[in-house]
DNA sequence: ATATGTGCAAAGAGTTTGCATAACT
DNA sequence: AGTTATGCAAACTCTTTGCACATAT
């Protein structure tokens, strides 16, 4: 048992239910996908797809691409682009937030940045009538990569 | 004449000196996907295509791919994924520094934040280990969007 | 002269869609 | 029962690649 089950669990009620409510069905793929999703950290579609398919392998890459569109439109999910080319999910926090997202392995993560709402204030002074959101993706390199790439001098600077 | 063409001619100088430098070869076109990049603000490459089109007519997309793939590798251009799903560039400024998106029409634009190193330092400190550089993207609706979007209500705090 | 770049068309990767079948409510 | 979701495969979009031909240095 890991710590963060509890809210998992809760999350994904909260998300069935809204499902429901919106007179959408709670079939066994929906669970699954919306599990695994939050079970893991922002995946890919594809790393949700495998982790699905370890229960459920007649499970379709095509339901799992039409669960987490629906729940983004439902505002249930955010998708994130990413430098590895895959769509992201955050199933867990769907008000935006701060991510980083890491250059070279494509891995995304939150943020808690607790000064998220100045900085957009910030930002929204030289933004000429733009309307920015919390929603703020920071670039850089993940612990791993960071490690891999350039342990002595800093190259990200261009990155 | 605009302002700011002096800037762009000596940008444009600026790259081709760096391709000649590194061995390249100065071409029509990469001249043209030059000037053009340049010119229109933060361009998908499709419109980066149509606008060496109308000078150069034979230049295939390839070519477009090809010379601002280089660019990027050489430091002196940025891709930026959108909400369009397109491929964005930035040859002006090859920094990192933050950037604004459009969650509607996918258009982007520069934000010249000058608390921008004070908002990475302090995204760092809940970053555990990961090297966040001075890019950022900061998320909301272009002017145009905006307006066309919610007069009233405030309804892109989910976007 | 020769290495490098271009254009075309084909291949790739990721995502979306249409439709017959299956299954939730 | 009747509506909604699934799975498969085809289609689509954006991007990359291979190779013969052209061209900058």
């Amino acid at each position: 048992m890991c710590p963060g089950d509890k809210t998992q669990t809760r999350r994904i009620d909260e998300i069935l239910e809204k499902v429901r409510a919106s007179g959408g069905r709670v079939t066994p793929q929906r669970v699954a996908i919306i599990k695994a999703a939050i079970a893991s950290d922002h995946p890919s579609v594809e790393q949700v797809y495998q982790a699905v398919r370890v229960e459920f392998p007649m499970t379709s890459l095509a339901t799992v691409y039409k669960t987490l569109s629906m729940l983004q439109e439902m505002g249930q999910a955010v998708s994130l682009g990413s430098s590895d080319d895959a769509l992201h999910y955050d199933l867990l926090t769907p008000d935006p937030h701060a991510h980083a997202l890491c250059l070279r392995c494509g891995r995304v993560r939150d943020l808690p940045v607790s000064t998220l709402p100045d900085m957009v204030s910030e930002a929204s002074e030289v933004a000429d009538g733009w309307r920015l959101t919390r929603r703020i993706d920071f670039w850089g390199l993940c612990d791993d990569c960071a490690h891999e790439a350039a342990p002595a001098e800093d190259r990200t600077e261009r990155a």
